[in-house]
DNA sequence: TTTTAGCACTTGTCAAGGAAAAGTGCTAAA
DNA sequence: TTTAGCACTTTTCCTTGACAAGTGCTAAAA
């Protein structure tokens, strides 16, 4: 248990330490506190001890740790109330109406990551807990048609793909057969149902069946797992822990784009907004993740704010807090 | 006009400063030709006379400056055939039946950006070339729906939007409305003939007529103005030019992101393909641009290949042929 | 018992200097 | 026309020394 002086102490270096990233020494803290630098000198000796703060060498002064930034955000973080400008530009997005609800949270989003420089991501629902709503067709010529998958949660995806010798009654007589049989399965699960359920049946009708089940199979399996959307990557660039670090940046893009692992975030099972810093997360060991659920009507999803270790902890949960509750208003 | 010996010194140069990003000196040069170092260093201050090649300062070697790079793609290089296992690879996809075309041109150049580590994009026709096909709405519950926009050259987009108290059949006869009225109208002029011939008739068919003529106004205006498509994006941090500037690389990936600017890459108007370099882009002074326009049936647009001024000239070539023949057959 | 003044000590940063390596341009001879 | 030779320039790398920032510890003060 820290005392009193302690907790203000580690208070002052995490925000003074965000705020600018240089060590911060015994001296300014002694300013701001009320007693003399060698005092602040033993404090830190002792919150170095408890593992929150770290040198970066012998005689500089004190960054704070991985479980310093969980014990400031766990014990000594006060939320920011969100100023009147930033709230106006995100107002403008909400306030749209005729925006579909993922519509909403993309801008909103955009807005976020241009405002804090940090970079955002939306995630849908993960694929088993999508259900496949409809399928339909669009003919774009005699050899293309354009296939369109709507699931229950609302995600949508099209692709266009390419028949040759199968007629358009017997694509739709497919489709219908597949609207009838396996709508209300589980996305990942479809290809596995077309094939014990559809493939069996439409050799019956179809002529070409091998290469139709084929093209079908094919588009089902490349839906994409999870919708996920990723704004402002290029922020990262204009954090100095990355700037400075070609292999960080290599390894925080090739995650973010390597989508599988950026879905991890999304592991916690209530509803609160969740920080993972560092090692915590599964992106970087100097990133901070944090992010929150939400669910309006079937829709639901991940919102999540992605900036270096050193991030703006209270204002970044601020409006986290704030956008969730405007989505699901 | 170059001498013999000066052109073989000068493509010497570059081609050892493309596999290596030193400069060079005239040593090494006169070890492959059969002439003393002192004459290698003659010819090489008259190649830097003509502008042809730079020093990095007083006493380095020679490195090609942009001039000597054109000189080299025009005058110097020879295509290099591809090898068996990149052709293999790269047949593998087009092989593939079932991909639509612009899932094999995809496929293929995210092949080619892993196998040279460049940068690869493709782009689709100019918004004005792409004709209004079809409009086509799917319901996905009482208060969205999904628009899915056809073009005439398989440009398909779609987008969820969100409507209050308006029925389906008044949306459905607004869809029918577009697609008698305004097909074949050029993409990007689509919101002006909606606001002239749509507007006015819909007002008597469909009581919230002002909302739908906007969402429908959004949907198209929303709608990219050309396809494009960016693979490899993060091969740029493996090439040493960049990799230590983190501006340039700001500016290389805003580039790619702004699509505006990386469309102007699409202003030749023969089939040839055509080598960008350096300032001869509009990305940065750093990289060459490598591409060539495609055409096949009614669908066309452009592919291109990005990567540091010192790339691979002989061998991008070579690939962007082979893969325009494939394309086109 | 807690706080603080004081001081020795450590480390990073910066500028200056020097030696070695790479490569040039020029001169004079082949 | 070519080449050997050499003086010269610049970069790179290492060392050195001075300075600043900050620490830990000790001993005195509160």
């Amino acid at each position: 248990m820290l005392s009193e002086r302690q907790n203000k102490i580690l208070k002052l270096i995490v925000e003074k330490y965000i705020k600018n990233p240089v060590p911060v020494g015994s001296k300014v803290i002694s300013k701001t506190i009320n007693c003399s630098s060698a005092t602040v000198r033993n404090e830190m000796g002792e919150l170095e001890k408890q593992g929150l703060l770290e040198k970066t060498h012998t005689s500089s002064g004190r960054v704070p740790s991985e479980a310093g930034y969980r014990y400031y955000v766990d014990n000594l973080m006060e939320l920011k109330k969100m100023n009147g400008e930033d709230m106006l530009k995100l107002q403008m997005v909400f306030r749209n109406q005729q925006l579909a609800l993922s519509d909403v949270i993309t801008k909103s989003l955009q807005v976020i990551s241009d405002m804090m420089n940090y970079t955002t991501v939306v995630l849908g629902s993960k694929s088993h807990e999508n259900l496949l709503k409809k399928v339909e067709v669009i003919p774009i010529d005699d050899e293309n048609l354009t296939v369109i998958i709507v699931t229950d949660k609302g995600h949508v995806e099209h692709k266009t793909i390419k028949l040759k010798d199968v007629s358009l009654e017997e694509v739709e007589k497919t489709v219908s057969l597949i609207n009838n049989l396996i709508t209300g399965t589980p996305i990942d699960e479809v290809g596995k149902k077309l094939e014990f359920e559809i493939k069996p049946i439409i050799g019956n009708y179809v002529k070409q069946h091998e290469q139709l089940y084929n093209v079908f199979y094919h588009v089902f399996t490349d839906f994409t797992n999870q919708e996920i959307n990723v704004m402002g990557r290029n922020k990262m660039l204009e954090q100095p822990e990355f700037s400075t670090n070609i292999e960080k940046i290599k390894n925080v893009f090739n995650k973010l784009d390597e989508k599988e692992i950026l879905s991890n975030i999304e592991e916690d099972d209530d509803n609160n907004i969740k920080v993972y810093i560092g090692n915590e997360n599964n992106i970087d060991s100097d990133v901070t993740v944090i992010q929150t659920k939400f669910k309006k009507g079937n829709e639901e999803g991940t919102i999540a704010i992605i900036g270096p270790k050193r991030m703006e902890y209270d204002r970044v949960v601020g409006l986290l807090d704030y956008m969730k509750k405007n989505i699901e208003r």
